[in-house]
DNA sequence: CGGGATCCTACTCGATACTG
DNA sequence: CAGTATCGAGTAGGATCCCG
């Protein structure tokens, strides 16, 4: 870890064959990732295989429109699957795709950047508010 | 790196002291760090002092207008720094604050996985949508 | 139980024009 | 040069109702 610019602009480079530009691609994906519900969602199936009401249940404020919404995104992108039990009631599972799985390691690194900082993030906020 | 769900929850632990959600704290500091423009805005920082129009220039189809809103957040967080030149024309030059410069190796972190997986991402995509 | 369809509001973003 | 002010279009997200 800790690159440098230069390994970041060579990844891209890589990518983009030396044209264009790595803004759109980067956020792209960012904003698949870093939606209001997805981050979430995904730390969430770390544990493992869930229901959609169990999702519903461990992240708190999601509604059921928006936490479907974010499933289909995710689906769509190969990050998690979605199995479909043919029984009644109807039981739906999702988790995480291998692909989704190593989206983890760099999601949590900035996570827990999140947690380590929010405390000095909302002083400094304070400090400049209060001019 | 590669933490276990039960270090993001000891660390959410740890911040919250046990108690709320991990998650607004999480999304409060995503909204900043992943919205459409900050994350490029600290990428290119990397490069060292930059003045508004070099950021400008670096930054393909970045408005004036959200620059200025971009820089304006970070700076109210405490994440870049902002140093006017009593000078005509003026001269305003922003540069990364120590607190800043830690957030680079998680969103570089991220922005390799944008860029190592986004071809694999469009795929899924094209056959998601195919059905 | 899981989720599709609607409606509605608030906010974001971009374009444009103006300024010290 | 480095902004600020204003306006309009588009969208994200929540509430609600309904269905297999």
């Amino acid at each position: 870890m800790s690159q440098s610019a230069e390994d970041v602009r060579s990844a891209y480079e890589d990518s983009c064959h030396a044209r264009g530009d790595v803004g759109p691609i980067v956020r792209d994906v960012l904003d698949r990732v870093a939606d209001k519900w997805s981050l979430l969602v995904i730390a969430t199936l770390q544990q493992g295989r869930l229901r959609f009401s169990q999702l519903q249940a461990h992240i708190p404020g999601v509604s059921q429109r928006m936490l479907t919404r974010t499933l289909r995104h995710l689906e769509r992108d190969g990050l998690i699957s979605r199995t479909v039990h043919a029984e009644v009631p109807p039981r739906v599972e999702y988790e995480l795709t291998p692909m989704g799985g190593t989206l983890l390691a760099p999601a949590i690194a900035l996570a827990e950047w999140a947690i380590a900082h929010h405390e000095q993030i909302e002083e400094r906020r304070a400090a400049y508010d209060a001019r």
